[in-house]
DNA sequence: TCAAAAGTGTTGCAGCTACACCCATGT
DNA sequence: ACATGGGTGTAGCTGCAACACTTTTGA
């Protein structure tokens, strides 16, 4: 007898820095991921989504599946945590006791497009940058790097620039995503030449302006191609 | 309140076939993955091992979780199968009727090695070819399927060859394997010259003889350089 | 006017594709 | 002897890496 938890990372890219929406615990002052249970009657991707519903105001979002946790060891520190988080609160305190299992999944959003929403445990929820040192609960930490890692194989197999940028991005922007999620840098012009022969990007004639210097050129995914591309991965080794 | 089942889909490699191992349904006289459920104390990949172990008599085999079912009908029609299986042995049937959500996971075993135990449900454990049309249990292809895909997606991250290949084996052996997982042909020198440039085939001095036609050398795996290999990911697509 | 970022072009090399030829073995 | 499969070699092309130069912009 288990009970099945989520924890959902969730993606968007700012700034030029890739960041993950994370809850910061009333009680403890430690960040956590975004998480809930699987109700009855609800698969694990309707759980998903309505867990990062809350969080972000956002529906139908690129969701994956991506490692169930089950180390029992985990879970066992949940219960001195939710009996001081809920203190006074009556919770079922079995409940708490017993082992979690837990799914992880990623979501990829449009940062702009989000809310961030604390829910009853947490007094904020924040954008925090995957460069930022801060305290998280239990394994949370490696849950993210495992995202990460998934993120970075799955770079040519699914539409992971199409669903973290804007409509509109300029090619620096479209660099940096791969270079955050890859761990290296990437040469500029090879870069360009490259992503541009898999013809998945429409030029745009607008240009970003105020920012310094030269103003590059905004470009756009090509959904129908970008797709069509995905089926077969795009090849080669970045 | 949910159980956590797992499935295990058991890759071995022989006769030029990649074939699955599975469990022959007394009653319903289809076939089933082998599959059981997490007891306590016990990690996902530890109670795999120890299916795993049951059906192929093998210990520490190489383990990947791959997704987790969670579709609520899928578990639904349980009920009936195992009311008419186990008629007679008073089972729980308060258990039965509940939800399952199974975890993946694939196993690449060396075939010679296995010894394929039936379980009380079934009366024959069999070696079936993935070209083979069985009727299987519920959504038990798609299972295999989905496993299949994940090994094709991982051939350049995993040590498929070594698991599934015995100590020795030939190159054509070799080819014909990967050709399998890919699901199309491959050139036979090109074949052979990309997979030795990667340095992780020792080369011997035996020939495998037997066989019509030119005894084609045997090759076994440099695990040291293999791994090393693996851990940046082979380059290249095939 | 200058520093920093962005657009564009070129060259050489590595590795892949697509081939052909010879060799060995059981029938 | 011969059909079939296995070992080895090569020519051409593609595409990537590693580069330099010019253009644009705000400060």
């Amino acid at each position: 007898m288990n009970h099945i938890s989520l924890d959902c990372v969730i993606f968007g890219f700012n700034n030029n820095e890739l960041k993950v929406l994370l809850l910061h615990l009333k009680y403890s002052k430690e960040y956590t991921l975004p998480g809930g249970f699987l109700k009855h009657d609800e698969t694990l991707e309707q759980a998903a989504q309505r867990i990062v519903k809350e969080r972000t105001g956002l529906n139908n979002l690129f969701l994956k599946q991506f490692k169930a946790f089950s180390d029992p060891d985990r879970s066992k520190s949940n219960k001195a945590i939710f009996d001081a988080d809920m203190a006074g609160t009556k919770p079922d305190m079995t409940f708490f006791g017993k082992r979690f299992i837990s799914v992880g999944f990623y979501a990829l959003v449009d940062f702009r497009k989000v809310k961030p929403t604390p829910d009853l445990f947490s007094d904020r929820c924040d954008w925090v940058s995957l460069t930022a040192d801060v305290t998280m609960l239990l394994d949370h930490k490696q849950i993210i790097q495992e995202a990460i890692s998934t993120l970075r194989l799955q770079l040519n197999q699914q539409p992971i620039g199409l669903k973290l940028l804007p409509h509109k991005f300029t090619m620096p922007e479209l660099q940096t995503l791969y270079e955050t999620i890859l761990g290296r840098d990437l040469d500029r012009r090879n870069f360009q030449r490259k992503i541009l022969n898999y013809n998945i990007l429409d030029k745009l004639r607008e240009r970003k302006t105020g920012g310094a210097h030269k103003s590059p050129y905004f470009y756009s995914f090509n959904v129908e191609r970008y797709k069509k591309a995905l089926e077969e991965g795009l090849s080669g080794i970045w």
